[in-house]
DNA sequence: GCGACAG
DNA sequence: ATCTTGTCGC
């Protein structure tokens, strides 16, 4: 029996059971070392069934890149809205135990709060790794705001009938704004600004536009099947 | 039944 | 996410 895109009937519910205690764990008060000297990005990429998790540390505020981690796990479940991050934490806590020193904080390629159950991947990430997390989405998941930001560097609350969840934030001129969300061990407002911090001339943050370059690089370069040049 | 729907 | 070339603009 499925329910969803091969996803054994009942599988579905039980994992959002999971989501709920871990929701139910996270913290959203500053928690990470002050002030923040290193802060990583983090993100995945798909070849196949194979998930390429990639962290980058840079120093901060200056953002120089220290370190790169990249990972390979096989991927166990397909991807199902709401429930992204039993699908690529793997790979994400594999990078980031590559790296040879702790980040204060990490950003995710993913929703943190702005979750249906409070548990976007960077939730999930950061109190299963026990880190402080910020979620950076390029895409709204859930919830709703008004109105859309118009000028660069300008945001709007996203929420929901219960609370808070995060912010639509305009990073770019002619640009879809993205959406900022605490994941684990940040406040809404220091996920704000950690974030505006991490802004050089892109869409994305360099910790996230930098992880989403060298993930997608190690899903490429395979040695069996990259493409050589 | 018709949308919405992180990566 | 991934499949994919060129092209317009700073």
């Amino acid at each position: 029996m499925r329910s969803r895109q091969g996803v054994p009937e009942g599988l579905l519910e039980r994992l959002e059971k999971v989501q709920l205690v871990l929701a139910s764990r996270a913290v959203l008060e500053d928690g990470f070392e002050e002030p923040i000297e290193l802060v990583a990005g983090i993100d995945v990429a798909f070849r196949g069934d194979v998930a390429y998790g990639a962290c980058v540390l840079l120093s901060y505020p200056d953002l120089r890149v220290l370190e790169v981690s990249i990972s390979e796990v096989e991927v166990r479940l397909p991807y199902v809205p709401g429930f992204l991050a039993f699908r690529e934490v793997p790979a994400m806590l594999k990078a980031l135990r590559g790296l040879g020193q702790r980040p204060d904080v990490v950003l995710v390629d993913a929703q943190g709060v702005a979750h249906p159950r409070r548990c976007g991947e960077a939730t999930h990430l950061g109190v299963v790794a026990g880190v402080p997390t910020v979620g950076v989405a390029k895409r709204r998941l859930y919830g709703r705001y008004w109105p859309e930001p118009k000028w660069p560097d300008t945001w709007t609350l996203l929420r929901d009938e219960k609370g808070p969840l995060g912010f639509v934030y305009l990073s770019k001129a002619r640009c879809r704004p993205i959406i900022i969300s605490p994941g684990h061990m940040v406040s809404f407002s220091s996920a704000l600004e950690i974030v505006r911090s991490c802004i050089r001339g892109h869409k994305l943050p360099e910790p996230t536009r930098l992880a989403h370059l060298k993930a997608s690089e190690a899903a490429r370069n395979v040695k069996s099947g990259g493409t050589p040049s």
